[in-house]
DNA sequence: CAGAATCCGCGATGATACTG
DNA sequence: CAGTATCATCGCGGATTCTG
């Protein structure tokens, strides 16, 4: 499969952080990467653009009145920021039909599908060990 | 070795992740608990959470020290509150031995692990689409 | 209808000091 | 070492108003 750090970096730089992996079982993933997928997971794995991105793959094409009616608690402002970050994250298309009223639409990209399948085996194991976290939960909170 | 990822996951983990991603592309969760679910997969899905979790599943068990120099850029306070939570939620076993000076260790529970293994397919996205993500947000911030 | 702009409270987080 | 306690802040996000 190709790497797609491979072209972030040169090959040497892999090479080395790579030897460095392999040699050191006590070492971290190299930095860089480390920082950089992080705070995509980190934008990513928000509350509301969770909550969005699986309304979207749901239904697929929305009207923004229609995600803020499904989205349930969420503000105009944070629907406005979470679709503005999505879609410059390119997990989003953002259609403006020149109509009056306006008429804009949003849908999922390609990209924003893979995503939301990634998240689809997080959706299982939360729905599956739902009780099993009540449960240590509740047995946490009346520990002695 | 061409992915760092592989340090991270088992081979058959990355392999089910992948496949699941590519033929995947969606699963139906029951309404009822879909607020349930959300507020545990916000819990999960925290910054600092998904931090400390592959942390651990990499390295097993860990001091509260160890952890706080791996897990770059966290405060004191912040990996307190993130064990605490995560221990509350089941995903940590805390083991205090009863010495001077203190030794609190760290480990990951079976359903840590199973947490752990199913957030494989995020991880993966992210890699995989890092350098997409990357050019998207060129675009749209150079956009006419 | 789909937002932009504004104000503002408060919870999340950091920094620091202290302790068993 | 592994926290707890306290204080300060800062930005997230809600409520409201306005507009093309």
């Amino acid at each position: 499969m190709e790497n797609p750090l491979q072209k972030r970096f040169a090959p040497a730089e892999i090479a080395e952080a790579e030897a460095f992996i392999d040699t050191n079982p006590e070492a971290p993933l190299d930095p860089r990467i480390e920082r950089l997928v992080n705070d995509l997971i980190g934008r990513v794995a928000d509350k509301w653009t969770l909550l969005v991105l699986e309304l979207l793959e749901e239904r697929g094409t929305l009207r923004f009145t229609r995600i803020a009616e499904q989205v349930e608690g969420i503000s105009q402002k944070m629907l406005t920021q979470t679709l503005r970050q999505m879609e410059r994250d390119g997990l989003v298309i953002r259609t403006v039909h020149p109509v009056v009223p306006p008429r804009v639409e949003y849908a999922l990209t390609p990209l924003g599908n893979s995503l939301s399948a990634a998240f689809c085996g997080v959706w299982v194991w939360a729905e599956r060990n739902l009780e099993a976290v009540e449960e240590a939960r509740r047995r946490f909170d009346t520990r002695d």
